[in-house]
DNA sequence: GATATTTTTGGTGTCACTGCAAGTTTTAAG
DNA sequence: CTTAAAACTTGCAGTGACACCAAAAATATC
């Protein structure tokens, strides 16, 4: 937790970054112990040195202590398409930028071992598993509102929403699949290698038409 | 609330079903005149005449009293794609299925008045759209098994689950759409012709090639 | 250094949900 | 028809997330 103290910023500002980062961090580690649904918010706030109350002035929700900073995570898709080269389709940018995260290990990807763990805690939770469903929906939403500002079409228009149902279903699915396979404790190697050549298979199929995707392989 | 004497079904097997239904409709009832959140589980059982802890002998958890006969729903898409005829593609057979859906105004698809409170419940509920959220999931799963099943390679192979992330996605966002638009109150009929021109559009993108899908529309 | 503004805290309450032990009803055996 | 076992309901006593409020403590402003 390395914090510098920005002159911009009063003392009140700073500590309260300080309590959050302190919550969030021991909050963390506790879940990581003992995993999510055995350790209570009281735990937390003890372990922090702070009253129950304080822990819910942070954070709304006891998820949210364990999900800080994912609203990142929720734009990416949308930013991914929207700077894209002008001449790539929308579909090729998510193709890129997977491949592109699989490639140099991104840790938003989650294939390095300290995502594994916190793979590992979502897993055995579901108020947790529930949490990534609605970012997925979120990340969704964004995206499909990356897509209808470009097509120009007015807000009744359907279609960007379900395109964009399309193609974050397809990524989410991907990401799940990395998800799986560390939990299952596959080396990230191996898990690299199966992700990479099934999201070439899987988005040129989404690029060129589903309709090319029957029985057999 | 009918029911039949089955002759094959003992006395006690009859009044858990009749208890069951009582208490999913005595719920449905509450929830539909005050919203989910503001009805507790005590008020249902004391409407219903049994104990607090006999709803949760039924019923697991609140969600589960609104979202009785849930199974159906999310057995759908993979029945769609299992039973379609073996010329046509799986993304030919959820369109049509769809369009089905919207022509003749089946309930499962939403646009009846009598769904549209239902979408209601839903919308100002946040459990409720969560676990919406899960039987989505629960239907892309099915699917991608059944995607798996018939392309014949083995359970490593992340394809299917690819792919059925793509469909399914797409099918959710046309669902959602419908859900959307009956909370808003626009009649059915526009939603139906909304909703089918974006089917049609979507789903031949789906199938020819997302690739196609540029700016404009 | 006095005062206004925020933040923290303690207290109290609600509600979903769990576990257990004590009834009560249904079923099956004799 | 009697009776004992199995299944179901209920009351009771928790736990834990979270809401609301009012009093204290910390910080900012003048």
């Amino acid at each position: 937790m390395i914090l510098r103290y920005d002159a911009a910023m009063g003392l009140r500002e700073l500590k309260k970054q300080q309590t959050r980062e302190l919550l969030a961090d021991t909050a963390m580690g506790l879940f990581a112990e003992h995993g999510f649904e055995r350790v209570t918010v009281a735990e937390v706030a003890r372990a922090a040195g702070v009253s129950p109350n304080t822990v819910f002035n942070y954070f709304p929700t006891k998820e949210d202590l364990f999900f800080d900073r994912q609203d990142a995570v929720v734009g990416h898709l949308a930013e991914v398409v929207r700077r894209r080269p002008a001449d790539s389709s929308a579909v090729d940018a998510v193709r890129a930028d997977l491949l592109a995260g699989l490639a140099d290990g991104e840790p938003t990807i989650g294939l390095t071992p300290r995502m594994a763990t916190f793979w590992r805690i979502i897993a055995d939770s579901p108020a947790l598993r529930a949490r990534l469903l609605e970012l997925g929906e979120r990340s969704e939403a964004a995206l499909a509102a990356a897509l209808a500002e470009e097509s120009g079409t007015g807000p009744a228009d359907p279609l960007p929403r379900v395109v964009a149902g399309a193609v974050a279903g397809a990524h989410r699915a991907v990401l799940g699949e990395i998800r799986r396979a560390m939990v299952a404790g596959e080396p990230a190697e191996e898990v690299r290698e199966r992700v990479r050549t099934a999201v070439e298979r899987a988005f040129d199929l989404l690029t060129s038409g589903l309709a090319g995707y029957r029985s057999g392989q």
